[in-house]
DNA sequence: TCAAGTTGTCTATAGTAATAGACAACTTGA
DNA sequence: TCAAGTTGTCTATTACTATAGACAACTTGA
């Protein structure tokens, strides 16, 4: 492993120790309350500088992932909250059920007008009015998605208004008269954070985010509400369920 | 939107400007073959120097995500695969059924010992001796999965060898006398590609990888075998199927 | 108590990134 | 053909990053 390929990369060093770091605890090599290896060691094994360590621990420090002890060294905090897919997956249920205090937040609602990806989705026509409404959501008041949710404002007329009072997409559809609905379809990537949403999520820029979009249907098919959904992937991750 | 936070994040402005532009086109903003807005409105779109912005566009470039024609403006290329996120996900299938020729490679097959989480997925003992495969998949040549196995090697003693031979690893399971199988747990969660991964997925350090950890158990749900698979999130959607 | 190990802080230098400005070379459409 | 727009290349300056060295201040265990 070289750490010398970075000017190609646009990721400062201590950058790239910040993130091997990470991934070594996220990857259960240093658990919660464990001691990091000192900052000589991890010079070493990166091969850089102990400063660009330091420099990296500190990022880390900042995010509180880790608490540095001089004399000491540096321990170990944070955890992940498992987030299953499901058809319909209850944000309060899952994250309760985690002992976590859920939490949201509308951020915005607003106009907007269908582009052709979103078009597609809710099979309208390009151009078409839309709702878009953005929020947030929490985890022991630590922000652990934000989404933007698109609907179409002919169908749902005020939708923003409704869901300002509401707070629940569920309720905002049976408001509308839908009584049942379904998820036709989630797609999962993965991306790096924006700025907007570093700021909202309360992470770095250059970060990982889990990317979800998804479209909800009526009984006969019919398109209701498209979504794209970021998460913090140092804050949630995914759970397949086979059964 | 502020270009100005990069201090604290550790990732050039190009490189944040290159990732916006990157996010537009695997939102659907820019269609391949599209060309997008020249360097100067990018340039005032992005609060950066138009310089700023050519590193960026050189940087995907480079990657073959886009083709600059001088005089005339820069060109949107490439596209991802649709994977779909089942029990028992054969490869060749899906990404034959893209129309791409699936490929594989097996990198390495070596001697390990279980770590705490290994011997926890595998239902061993810590320190237990495992056998560890990597390998590699293809699309049309194009790498996108590194995959990580690990097996008992007690329970399936000389498998690396085996699987060299097979190259599958249900055959690898017949081998061994295992008919049956299912997957007991799929994890998802992103990450940021390590310099290991990144030459081998050949994408840059610093990119966004969908990382997947499965393990699969006898009909008695016993562990198998578990893996650790890494996806380059530029080149693969995971598609949730309802049903 | 003291040595070894660890984090914390300071100074200094070289290389890269970001910006600025300017001009060349090309494309596109009137 | 020519003007406007676009990418390509060059020079220059300032700020950040990475490295190096050194020493301070603290912890830990013998």
């Amino acid at each position: 492993m070289s750490m010398q390929d970075t000017a190609s990369s646009g990721v400062a060093l201590w950058r790239l120790v910040a993130d091997g770091i990470e991934r070594g605890i996220a990857e259960g090599r240093f658990a919660a309350g464990e001691k990091l290896p000192g900052e000589m060691e991890i010079a070493e094994t990166y091969r850089v500088n102990r400063h660009t360590v330091r420099r990296a621990l500190a990022a880390l420090a900042e995010r509180g992932l880790v608490r540095a002890e001089r004399g000491s060294g540096t321990y170990v905090e944070a955890q992940r909250i498992a987030y299953p897919l499901r058809s319909r997956t209850r944000f309060s249920e899952i994250v309760g059920a985690g002992g976590r205090e859920p939490g949201g937040q509308l951020i915005d609602a607003s106009e907007d007008v269908a582009s052709r990806e979103l078009a597609r989705e809710l099979g309208l026509k390009v151009g078409a009015p839309l709702v878009r409404i953005e929020s947030l959501r929490f985890a022991d008041r630590a922000p652990i998605c934000v989404a933007t949710t698109w609907l179409s404002a002919a169908r749902f007329p005020g939708a923003g208004e409704v869901y300002a009072d509401l707070r629940s997409m569920t309720k905002l559809l049976e408001h509308f008269g839908v009584r049942d609905y379904r998820r036709a379809s989630t797609r999962i990537t993965a991306g790096i954070v924006d700025a907007t949403d570093a700021a909202r999520l309360d992470v770095a820029l250059g970060r990982p985010i889990l990317v979800v979009d998804s479209t909800d249907v009526d009984p006969d098919g019919r398109p209701l509400v498209t979504k794209r959904s970021r998460f913090a992937a140092e804050r949630v991750e995914f759970l397949v369920e086979n059964g």
